[in-house]
DNA sequence: ACAAATAACTTGCTAAATGCAAGTGATATT
DNA sequence: AATATCACTTGCATTTAGCAAGTTATTTGT
């Protein structure tokens, strides 16, 4: 086999990469659970309320791995298991996470935990520090301050 | 006809409700023509590099419009032509796109102009009240400092 | 005035992606 | 040993995307 040659981008724009990328309904989404609610497993990321289909979920996963977002290893006390993590490329996605929440919370109507929302808008800069302290170390507690998204 | 109600949301949190309105490969780049590039019309964004097709175009301003971030106005010069513009909530758009041209710009192989990019990383703030106060101008003219992106 | 060109879409058809239900194989638990 | 759990695959129906061609309302050129 010839080594598929990966398929050619639409265009350079950095826009466009980042699009091609991460630009469906669920890979953000994935990015979040282990982003903000410590996420860990398949089975979690399947458990959240969007309701990802199996077959969606392992694509994306696979995916999100191809590029570097996020990498895998195996549970050392449960070899069924697989934890994903995000890498550095996909913990510095937060700012995009961010602004998607911000704008969102200002122009629809959304379920957002009021306590996160304050907390990224008071301070940015400060928010964004405390996701990537809490990377670091390896934190698998949500960071959502009131615990989790009890709306709808 | 009954009024179709509009579909359900998956879920009310900010990002899902983010992507299901801007989750997909071409939404944000029709923004990006707006918002960077000056485009207004129909035409002008067939013409973007990424190659849209015209029913996808059709259907994405269609839905830009339903959710208030695109309005039209017919053209005072040309009655075949349509004006679009971004609204408030569509300028609000500008730090995701910021964020999303910076990850990429960092992490991918990328044509960004340089001097865009640096003007992006060296003052955020800045950037942004140029791009707000270029859209209440009216501005039409690129806001890329050197001119169109010639990489490929 | 008339023919050709242009702008903004539609329509039809094919290919690819999504969504749902069910099944599989490797551990782990009881 | 039997059952349960975890992380997937597979099959199939539905939806969305992509491409080519056609349509309608102007506008431009002669």
């Amino acid at each position: 086999m010839p080594a598929k040659s990966k398929p050619t981008r639409r265009s350079a724009c950095p826009l466009n990469v980042s699009l091609e990328i991460l630009g469906d309904r669920w890979s953000l989404l994935i990015i979040r659970d282990l982003m903000i609610r410590g996420f860990r497993t398949y089975k979690e990321f399947l458990g959240s309320d969007e309701g990802i289909a199996t077959n969606i979920l392992a694509d994306r996963l696979q995916k999100l791995e191809a590029c570097g977002i996020i990498s895998l290893q195996p549970d050392p006390t449960d070899r069924r298991k697989v934890n994903y993590r995000l890498t550095k490329k996909g913990i510095d996605l937060a700012p995009v996470l961010t602004e998607l929440v911000l704008w969102a919370t200002r122009y629809e109507d959304t379920g957002a935990p009021p306590a996160l929302i304050r907390k990224m808008q008071k301070n940015r800069k400060q928010f964004l520090a405390e996701v990537r302290q809490r990377w670091r170390n390896g934190g698998s507690s949500p960071i959502i301050p009131g615990g989790r998204d009890r709306s709808e």
